[in-house]
DNA sequence: AATGATATGAAAATAGTTTGCACATGCAGT
DNA sequence: ACTGCATGTGCAAACTATTTTCATATCATT
């Protein structure tokens, strides 16, 4: 008898990446791969970097905006927003935080994780007959430093 | 030219929104008052939106930007990301709803309330000494009307 | 009402995004 | 591996969104 093999255990992600591609019926072609690899590699990114960085490895702005499009589309990442920027993050990444308090003041980010926050928001999720994919909670306030300053002000 | 613009009514969330301005050093205009009005009226709005309805009370897009600019250097508005949309809205409305279910697919958007979610932000944020001002939990998926069509296609 | 400081609108400059089209490339069938 | 051809890509240009500049209008104070 054969092991059923997990796909993220034989393949890399480039490999995962290119079959998901083909699966949706869509070409593997080398910008696509390029502009993956920057977003695996780099993490979220905003626009105006991705297109930069793939800029610098010869993939024209007009590719990227399609290419974005055509990820969004296959669900291969989302739009996430962070205090004022929108950055691009790929939807299977992990390692992300979903869970954020941006201070108004300073722009500080601090990451949290919430065990509580995912089970209730599952069962919310249940409840509606919504199949969840992702999600991201982003608290807006004043940090630990900024607070004290503003109440001695 | 003339706003068309009336100072005529209820003016409780409007005194104290020219209090908020005047006690910040800025000073209380006709526009400033008409774009706050809009985003009280009609909720969030996107960019263009609030500036296409600016536009036919007689403000021009510039004092918009530089409007919504101030606002939010004054914290009086806060921008938040649904689905791909930014959407502007006012910080204390109550009324809005910070919890969302946005399907990928069709684009629709459930509103929900948790109490549980709230309390362990609140958690969260006290042990972090961070002071809390708004959130938004925005999850990603298919609703029960897209996932079902998904499952047979 | 007069004054001085600042907000506003109009036009122009700049940045960001989309579209049209000729050429290049991935990939299915030999 | 080669070929045909549907599709992706880059470039230029159109279009849209945002910022800057500056003369004028308006606000708040006297």
């Amino acid at each position: 008898m054969q092991y059923l093999l997990k796909y993220s255990e034989t393949m890399n992600h480039e490999a995962i990446f290119k079959d998901r591609l083909r699966a949706a019926g869509e070409r593997f072609t080398t910008p696509r791969l390029g502009i993956f690899r920057l977003l695996y590699r780099q993490g979220p990114l905003s626009m105006p970097k991705l297109i930069d960085r793939a800029g610098s490895e010869g993939i024209d702005s007009v590719t990227v905006y399609r290419t974005v499009e055509l990820f969004r589309r296959l669900d291969f990442i989302q739009e996430v927003g962070l205090g004022r920027q929108r950055l691009l993050e790929l939807s299977d990444d992990y390692e992300a935080h979903h869970h954020h308090l941006v201070c108004g003041q300073c722009g500080r980010i601090i990451d949290f994780d919430s065990a509580a926050i995912e089970a209730e928001l599952q069962r919310v999720s249940r409840a509606q007959g919504f199949q969840l994919r992702t999600h991201q909670l982003e608290a807006t306030g004043l940090c630990r430093q900024c607070a004290a300053t503003a109440a001695t002000a």
